[in-house]
RNA sequence: GGCCCGGUGGCUCAGUUGGUUAGAGCGCCGCCCUGUCACGGCGGAGGUCGAGGGUUCGAGUCCCUUCCGGGUCGCCA
């Protein structure tokens, strides 16, 4: 049934036609977006990665048999018409970017029926992401995600000029690696030549670039797939793409340097953004004292305040309770919410719960200047007033405080300071505040396992100034290490790296790493670096976050043609399946699966 | 693993304190229509209410279990 394209060669994408293509005979192959038949005319919207275009048939133009074809025509069926391009005799279709054009028809073959869609293929799908993601195929015609991955690829392809200007050198690094345990789980691949033992994919190509500064190819770059077996969230797939780079002879100045022109370039290109230079800085200590994060959200104040000196003392047992266990007491300010219902605010007690709080307190500033609080009872009229100023409070705020160790108040008001100003709209969405955070902690102490993590990797720099700290306080010492963070989402990170071997060695020691340990897991670069390493430092870009935070959309799989769903499978695929039992011998495993039930 | 939200024709949704034969818009199918572009007119088809069990005279609605999707905490050096 279907027609063959033979003798015709398609001369420009429906989209692409302007008023500067009138007179001119084209040939656009395409699907039907819609077909208007209204009986001696047929209207034809024809779509392609371009745009729309309509097409116009009537029988005196195209003759009996394209028309009879032309009444035929349903969604998504894939045709190519000839005809010649004309301003349009009827009405101008302002929302069309061919609107004022339209092509007449002489010639129409149905390259390839379809069946009728399961969801409409248009902008602004209300279709459940179910669907979408089951028939992605499809949902990959949507004008929206089309353009989506259409300035991924700008993007990628803006990256490597710059990098490539910059003089850095594209290196591809294994996908089949040696699984190095610490830190994200790693997606395993048995080795059928050597059974029983099993390659990693990487979680960044970390171990690698570092090794390509020590074979002296100064700056690398790549655009690099990398793989971590963790729980998914809107901002998380388990394969995903970084811009990674590494640069020798450089300190933290000279990374941030490329890297913020690098994406000053890019928000250029892809939005027309003009991303002021230099991009705002702050330490991890200011950034979590303000924000309760190490990546703000500064479109938008409400910052946190430490009360712990101004309740030390008083009657109020939760708060003294904490900062007698070491913790602090710490609030935050809700301008003019002091009428929250009392509903609202139970809620945001369940919210802060979630993080591990045991409550919140609360205090409103009420129009007669009394205070309305849980826990004014406790409290004497001056102890409450301090607190009241404090907090800068006025007339009509909202005090909101938690007391806990410090690390978890932090993290309670910092969610808690997002999710109030979502609730109360107080985010501009327009905006995009970029922000290095620096001086991150070099380790923290990892509870379960009763010893120090490294926050970052275990080969990053201390800070020159904190080095004498490792033997005596290692947790006070701040490392050579920086995130970028767009919109209170970390987009990329990364550090100067350790090129001394007895940097190294002491930190591993503090890591509680046996030599014999670190060698196991790491000697190729141990090794390496006993052969000449110069100093170097690098760092990584989620290029789905960047991609996603620029687009506006509101999860990573919008920016990739074939994200997996919460539980890691791709729905389109049922990816993973299971395997031959061939298969299985082949690589000499054996399945012991257990029965999941309790 | 925990918590929260959702699942009703192809799509998006409505469905009251449990009560006749489960509705709407869009889409789809047929006929008509020479300037439509959210085309229009007339007619039509299409539903195991995610699945299983229970309560009840009676369940889309209440209870239990389970599956699927989303968000989030843990996790993500």
């Amino acid at each position: 049934m279907a027609e063959t394209m033979k003798g015709l060669k398609r001369t420009s994408r429906c989209g692409e036609l302007t008023v500067a293509n009138v007179g001119q005979t084209v040939t656009v192959m395409g699907w039907v977006q819609k077909q208007r038949n209204k009986g001696g005319i047929i209207f034809v919207d024809m779509r392609d990665r371009a745009g729309l275009l309509q097409v116009i048939f009537e029988e005196s133009d195209c003759g009996a048999e394209s028309f009879a074809k032309a009444e035929k025509l349903r969604s998504e069926f894939v045709v190519a018409v000839v005809g010649k391009v004309e301003k349009r005799s009827g009405a101008v279709n302002e929302n069309l970017s061919t609107g004022e054009i339209e092509v007449r028809a002489t010639e129409v073959r149905i390259l390839s029926e379809a069946e009728t869609p399961p969801f409409p293929i248009e902008a602004d799908s209300k279709t459940k992401e179910e669907l979408r993601l089951k028939y992605r195929y499809l949902d990959l015609r949507r004008p929206d995600v089309q353009n989506n991955l259409i300035l991924r690829s700008k993007i990628t392809t803006t990256a490597r000029t710059f990098m490539d200007a910059e003089g850095f050198v594209e290196i591809e690094t294994p996908m089949l690696n040696k699984s190095t345990p610490e830190g994200a789980r790693d997606y395993l691949v048995p080795s059928r030549v050597h059974p029983g033992t099993f390659y990693a994919l990487p979680q960044s190509p970390q171990i690698f670039k570092q090794l390509l500064m020590c074979s002296g190819y100064d700056r690398y770059f790549q655009v690099a797939k990398c793989f971590r077996d963790e729980d998914l969230r809107a901002d998380r797939q388990p394969e995903f793409t970084q811009l990674d780079l590494e640069m020798s002879f450089v300190d933290v100045e000279d990374v941030i340097d490329v890297t913020e022109r690098m994406v000053k370039t890019i928000c250029k290109d892809a939005i027309g953004l003009d991303v002021g230079l230099p991009i705002q800085r702050m330490t991890w200590a200011e950034a979590m004292n303000r924000y309760g994060s190490d990546k703000p959200d500064t479109r938008f104040g409400m910052e946190l305040t430490d009360v712990s000196k101004v309740v030390a003392g008083c009657g109020f047992g939760v708060f003294t309770a904490a900062l007698e266990a070491g913790g602090s007491v710490r609030g935050i300010n809700v301008k003019g919410q002091a009428e929250m219902p009392r509903k609202k605010i139970d809620a945001l007690i369940e919210f802060a719960k979630g993080y591990g709080a045991k409550g919140l307190a609360y205090m409103s500033i009420m129009p007669d200047g009394t205070y309305k609080s849980s826990f004014a009872k406790f409290m004497t009229e001056e102890e409450l007033k301090a607190l009241a100023e404090a907090m800068n409070g006025e007339v009509g705020d909202l005090l909101l405080f938690a007391a806990d160790k410090t690390a978890l108040v932090w993290s309670v008001l910092g969610a808690l300071r997002i999710e109030i100003a979502k609730q109360l709209e107080m985010i501009d969405n327009d905006k995009f505040n970029f922000l290095w955070v620096t001086e991150f902690p070099l380790l923290e102490w990892d509870e379960d396992a009763n010893r120090f993590v490294a926050m970052h990797h275990p080969f990053t720099m201390p800070m020159d100034e904190d080095l004498h700290l490792l033997d005596t306080d290692p947790g006070k010492v701040r490392a050579k290490a920086y995130d970028i963070v767009l919109n209170g989402v970390e987009l990329g990170g990364g550090s100067v790296r350790i090129f001394q071997s007895d940097v190294q060695e002491k930190m591993f020691e503090v890591l509680g790493f046996t030599k014999e340990d670190a060698y196991e897991r790491f000697g190729f670069l141990l090794n390496a670096f006993k052969y000449g390493v110069p100093p170097h430092a690098g760092l990584a870009i989620g290029l789905d976050r960047f991609v996603m935070l620029l687009v506006k959309a509101d999860n990573i799989r919008e920016v990739i043609a074939f994200p997996k769903v919460k539980d890691a499978s791709c729905l389109m695929t049922e990816a993973p399946g299971v395997v031959d039992d061939i298969q299985l011998k082949d690589l000499q495993i054996a399945l012991d699966l257990q029965e999941v039930n309790e």
